[in-house]
DNA sequence: TTGACATGGTGTCCGTTTGACACTATCCTT
DNA sequence: AAGGATAGTGTCAAACGGACACCATGTCAA
């Protein structure tokens, strides 16, 4: 089947920057096993089809090329430069995405495709203008972190206040006062003191703390 | 002539919001004059050539509708619900622009295709989805104004402190302090003191400004 | 000419926020 | 029992933000 326009039309795709979180802050990147940039690594998406909406294209894409599912994700900005697919006019819808990587490390290993998760710190060449996306995706992040709790969907359901302060050392790439910020985070009035502490760790325990996204409403 | 294609396209499309300033916040708006919606008022737009930039498509589709060009203009977001469009997918590329309405008010009224400008606090039904466009766009505009000085692009290139607090009243939809908000001002030190002062007022007259990019990089 | 009117222009105080800074507590391991 | 690793805790000073009122200057009209 083919379809016809009066008018020349650019193929609209969508990219998707998953960040997650290990030890430092980690990209999703899937290996292309077709030309053009073969064997190259490259943010995960593809092509938005008419029946679906942009972010369908993308949560529907991000689930077929890496198994990974159920995210907080958000538009992030679109790329239109001319030249940016060397085979025709692409025009890409990209999104960013947070993840909690302990629930999505194993499937993405392990799915059909090559899929890997990256230290940003440590990135390959990215195929396309990908490089440049991922850059948008890293000072967006930066951005709305420090307005916005969405640092929690990186984490799991229960964690210490040093994971969360990790966390926030590694998207913002500098250190923070453990105690300033403690104090701050805790002030917020966001958190609930799970009266717990962890488990199985060769030193003090922490106590555990989960997001209450209803006072945070 | 036509164009085929193996997989069905959307139609691709650019929109823009631009703000201007006169007694209060304004933006431009041009009436349709074909279906569907003919007759309604709508953002300037249309559809991206396969030889342009997204920018540069807004830009051109701006200056056709309504004779306003050299501005200040950044990506918003990109619209591309089903149905957004009544007579076939079409996603839309959102750009939000600042205009000195010095500049440019004669122009767009006396353009072909009528175009005006309208306080964004008295503004008609609008077609499509532009309602939700133009919402996007105040409450960016709101947030960038806080932390960016593009506030100087919707002013003549002089201007008096008063002029440029209405100005952040207009956008922010609050009143501010007259003390405080020239002490702000003042002491981010990018406003270049010119030792004029406004001719023709029936009043006190007022020291005049002008916003020194030098001094703000 | 003078008084009314409209807008310009100026400083202080207080509460909050931010950032710098160091030591003790607890639990596990050897 | 000692050492190692991380948890947890408070104070002070500077910067910032918001509330607040009066005199100055120029035009215009009586």
């Amino acid at each position: 089947m083919a379809f016809t326009y009066e008018y020349a039309r650019a193929a609209l795709a969508v990219d998707i920057v998953v960040f997650g979180l290990d030890e430092d802050l980690q990209v999703l990147l899937i290996k292309r096993d077709l030309e053009p940039f073969q064997g190259k690594w490259a943010l995960p998406g593809g092509f938005v089809r008419l029946d679906e909406t942009l972010e369908e294209a993308a949560r529907r894409e991000l689930d077929e090329e890496t198994g990974v599912s159920r995210l907080f994700m958000e538009q992030l900005h679109t790329f239109g430069d001319l030249g940016r697919d060397p085979r025709e006019r692409v025009v890409s819808v990209a999104y960013y995405a947070l993840v909690k990587l302990s629930d999505h490390r194993v499937k993405a290993a392990t799915d059909a495709r090559e899929a890997a998760w990256f230290s940003v710190d440590d990135l390959p060449r990215l195929a396309f203008d990908h490089d440049k996306i991922l850059g948008a995706a890293l000072v967006r992040l930066k951005g709305k972190v420090r307005v916005q709790p969405i640092g929690f969907e990186l984490l799991p359901p229960k964690f210490t206040l040093s994971a969360l302060q990790r966390l926030y050392e590694s998207v913002l790439e500098r250190p923070l006062d453990k105690r300033n910020f403690r104090k701050k985070v805790l002030a917020m009035g966001f958190l609930e003191d799970l009266d717990e502490v962890e488990q199985d760790v060769a030193h003090r325990a922490a106590r555990l703390y989960r997001f209450d996204k209803k006072r945070y409403l």
